[in-house]
RNA sequence: GCUCCCGUAGUUCAAUGGAUAGAGCAGCGGUUUCCGAAGCCGCAAAUGGCAGUUCGAAUCUGCCCGGGAGCACCA
C-alpha cells in the first residue's frame, strides 16, 4: 500500500472522519493541520484547541479523546506515524522513518509529484490577464514584474491543474493613440520605412507629442478628434494604428522570447471596441450606470473612498464624455467575453499596486451588474506588486534618471553573468559558457523578482542577485550541478530506478527525505496567495538541506546499499529541484 | 479630506493566528589527504510606539509615528 503522498491532507481528512464519529464534536470541527515545528513532529493540528474553547470544554482531554479515537480508527498505523499530545492541545504527528523511506519509493518522478498537485486546481478554468503591456511603448524595468511574476504563476496553476487562457489583453485602444496619430501626421512620418528601432521611435514620437501637447493645449483637441476618428474605422487613423500594433507586438514577442512568457491569446482592447455598447446598455438597463458631467459612471456609495459625497467623489467612470470608451468599459467587456467564450471560473489579473482602486471599483461593478442579470459570477483576483527600488530606495533609474529599458537589463544580466562563469571556468567551451549565464543571468533577474513577497518593494541589487550565498539563482542552480556531477562520475542516469538501496538512516538522510515531502504544501501556499516567494523559500530551503546532507554523508561510498539509498535522494532532490526551478521559468544546468 | 501598500538583526529578505521570530551579506570563530569550499558547522544581533481582541499576535482591530502610492473622462 503506497503511503500518503499529501500527508497533511490525508490527516485532516482523516481527522475530519474520526471526528464526525465522536459526540463531542460536530460538523463545524476544522482540525487544523499544518507543517510543525521539526522539534515536535512533522505536522500538527491546532483545531481542537479554538473547538475546545468555543465549546467549554478542556483543550487537553478534548485532543487526548480525539488521539485516542484515531488510533483506534484504522487511519493511523502506528508503524507510520505516532500521535502524542502536547502544549495546551495540540496534536502531533511524526511520520515513522519506514514512513520517509517508503515515500522516496513510492514518488520518483515529476509525473508522480504532479499527480499529487493535480488536485489543487483540477480542472478549474482560470483566465490569467498578463503580461497586458501597452503598445507604443518600450518595455523598461517597470515591465518586469509583470513578465515574470505571471509567468511563474501561470505555471504554477497549469502544473497544478487548471485549464488555463493566458490571455495577453494589451492596451492598444487607448487615448495615447490619439496623441501618437497627432504626431505622426504632423511630422509625416512613414511607419513602414521604419527598421528594427521602430518601437523605440514611437516611443519617442509619443513623448514628442505629449510635450507638444503642453505647450499648445489647442494640440489636445486635435488629439481627441484622431482618437474619436480611429476609434470610428477611418481608414488612414485606422492603418496608422494597425503599423503601430504590429511593431509593439514584434518587438514584445521578442522580450517573450528571452523572459520565457508563455500566451495563448492576445486580444486587446481594441478587441472590445465592438463590445461595449452591450456594456453601457446592460449596466444602464440594471440601473447601475448613471450619467455624470457628460460620462457614463457607475457610483458605489456604500464604499467611502468612492462615495459621491465625498469631498472629492470618485465614481467608476466607463465612458467618457466625449463617447470613448476606455479602460474601464474594455475590462468590462472582457470580463464578460471571458465568462461566456472561456466560462471563466477565476480569473487573475496582473498590474501593478497603483491601479488597485480601478480593480475594487472593476469587481465591485461586476458583482452587482452579474447578480442583476443573473450570471455566473467568477472569482477575480487583482495580484499586485511593490517597486523595484535603488540602493537609494527610490525606484530604480539609470544614472541620468531615466527608466531602465528592459533589453538593456537583460543583456546587462547575461553580460555579468558571462563574466563570472568564464573566471570560474576558463576551460569551458565558449558556447557553454554563453548558454550557462543565459541560464544563471536571467534566471538570477527572475528569481530576484520572485523570491521576495511580491506586495512589498525589494532593492535590487546585481551583486546580490549574482551571488553564489544565499537564497539566489546560482545558489540552486549550483546544487544541481553538485547533483548532476555525482551522477556524471558515478556514470548513473539519475531518471533510472535504483535497486538494492537500504532505508535511510542518518539524521541528514531523514531530514532531506522530509523536506522532500514538503513540495506540495510549497505548491498549496504558492496557489493560495498566488505569491510565488513561497516556492522559491521551499526551493532555498531543499537546496540548503540538501547541501548539508552532502557536506554530511559522503555519497559515493563502497557499501553497495548505502550509496543506491543516497543515490535516491539525490535524484528525488533533482527532480523537486529542476521541477520547481523550471515553474518559476528558470533552467536548470548539468554544470555550471 | 477619502483610501491603499509597507515598517522585523548593522543591512537585504523569511515566518499559511501556534510552541524558543528563521536565513543571506557584513562581523567573529571553526571546517578541505574525502563526491564541485560557489559549500558546511558554530557565535553575536531584530518585530516603529501605545492600547485592544485571543488559550495564543510580527501576523487581526483601533489610534499614533515613519516611508511610498492612488483619488472619473491616462492605462
Amino acid at each position: 500500500m503506497p503511503v500518503w503522498f499529501n500527508p497533511s491532507h490525508t490527516i485532516d481528512q482523516a481527522l475530519r472522519e474520526v471526528a464526525a464519529l465522536m459526540p463531542e464534536f460536530d460538523p463545524e470541527f476544522d482540525p487544523g493541520v499544518r507543517p510543525a515545528d521539526p522539534r515536535f513532529g512533522d505536522f500538527q493540528a491546532n483545531g481542537v484547541l479554538s473547538f475546545a474553547k468555543k465549546h467549554q470544554v478542556n483543550p487537553r482531554e478534548l485532543a487526548q479523546s480525539l488521539i485516542d479515537a484515531a488510533q483506534a480508527s484504522n487511519h493511523f498505523d502506528p508503524n507510520m506515524v505516532e500521535l502524542s499530545l502536547a502544549g495546551p492541545g495540540f496534536i502531533n504527528f511524526k511520520l515513522s522513518t519506514a514512513f520517509l523511506w517508503q515515500w522516496q519509493l513510492d514518488y520518483s518522478t515529476k509525473a508522480d509529484y504532479q499527480s499529487g498537485a493535480m488536485q489543487l486546481k483540477s480542472g478549474r478554468k482560470v483566465v490569467i490577464d498578463y503580461p497586458s503591456a501597452n503598445t507604443a511603448k518600450q518595455a523598461h524595468i517597470g515591465h518586469l514584474r509583470p513578465m515574470v511574476i505571471g509567468q511563474a504563476i501561470a505555471r504554477i496553476l497549469d502544473f497544478c491543474g487548471a485549464e488555463l487562457v493566458r490571455d495577453n489583453h494589451i492596451g492598444d485602444w487607448g487615448t495615447n493613440f490619439g496623441t501618437l496619430i497627432m504626431k505622426i501626421k504632423r511630422d509625416e512620418i512613414d511607419l513602414n520605412a521604419l527598421n528594427e528601432d521602430a518601437l523605440a521611435t514611437l516611443d519617442k514620437l509619443y513623448k514628442d507629442g505629449s510635450a507638444l501637447e503642453k505647450e499648445q493645449p489647442d494640440l489636445r483637441d486635435i488629439s481627441r478628434k484622431e482618437l474619436v476618428l480611429l476609434q470610428n474605422g477611418d481608414p488612414d487613423n485606422t492603418a496608422i494604428w494597425e503599423q503601430i500594433v504590429k511593431i509593439s507586438k514584434i518587438a514584445f514577442e521578442q522580450l517573450f522570447d528571452q523572459i520565457g512568457v508563455e500566451v495563448d491569446i492576445t486580444l486587446g482592447e481594441s478587441f472590445y471596441r465592438n463590445k461595449v455598447d452591450r456594456i453601457y446598455e446592460e449596466l444602464t438597463e440594471i440601473g447601475l450606470a448613471e450619467h455624470s458631467d457628460g460620462a457614463l459612471v457607475v457610483w458605489h456609495d456604500e464604499v467611502k473612498k468612492f462615495s459621491r459625497e465625498n469631498e472629492r467623489p470618485y465614481p467608476f467612470n466607463i465612458r467618457k464624455s466625449d463617447g470613448a470608451s476606455n479602460y474601464a468599459s474594455t475590462d468590462l467587456a472582457t470580463v464578460l467575453y471571458r465568462l461566456e467564450k472561456f466560462k471563466a471560473e477565476e480569473i487573475i489579473y496582473l498590474t501593478d499596486a497603483r491601479q488597485q482602486d480601478h480593480f475594487e471599483q472593476l469587481f465591485l461593478t461586476t458583482n452587482k451588474w452579474f447578480k442583476a442579470k443573473g450570471y455566473p459570477l467568477p472569482e477575480m483576483q487583482h495580484v499586485f506588486w511593490g517597486s523595484i527600488l535603488g540602493a537609494d530606495k527610490k525606484p530604480l533609474k539609470t544614472k541620468s534618471g531615466e527608466s531602465i529599458k528592459l533589453q538593456e537589463l537583460l543583456d546587462e544580466a547575461r553580460a555579468r553573468a558571462y563574466e563570472v562563469v568564464t573566471k570560474k571556468n576558463p576551460e569551458f567551451p565558449e558556447q557553454e559558457r554563453k548558454a550557462i549565464a543565459e541560464s544563471v543571468g536571467i534566471g538570477a533577474v527572475k528569481y530576484a523578482d520572485l523570491s521576495s513577497n511580491r506586495t512589498q518593494d525589494y532593492v535590487f541589487s546585481w551583486e546580490r542577485l549574482l551571488s553564489f550565498e544565499g537564497n539566489t539563482a546560482p545558489y540552486l542552480l549550483y546544487a544541481v550541478a553538485r547533483i548532476n556531477s555525482i551522477f556524471r562520475k558515478a556514470e548513473i542516469d539519475p531518471s533510472e530506478p535504483l535497486i538494492g538501496a537500504s532505508p535511510i538512516e542518518t539524521e541528514a538522510e531523514l531530514a532531506l527525505a522530509r523536506r522532500l515531502m514538503g513540495f506540495v504544501t510549497a505548491l498549496e501556499l504558492t496557489i493560495n496567495d498566488l505569491r510565488p516567494h513561497f516556492l522559491c523559500t521551499y526551493l532555498y530551503e531543499l537546496a540548503g538541506t540538501y547541501s548539508s546532507f552532502y557536506n554530511a554523508d559522503k555519497v559515493m561510498v563502497s557499501d553497495e546499499a548505502v550509496k543506491a539509498r543516497r543515490l535516491i535522494l539525490c535524484a528525488r532532490t533533482r527532480t523537486v529541484m529542476q521541477t520547481g526551478l523550471e515553474l518559476l521559468g528558470i533552467t536548470a544546468l548539468e554544470r555550471m
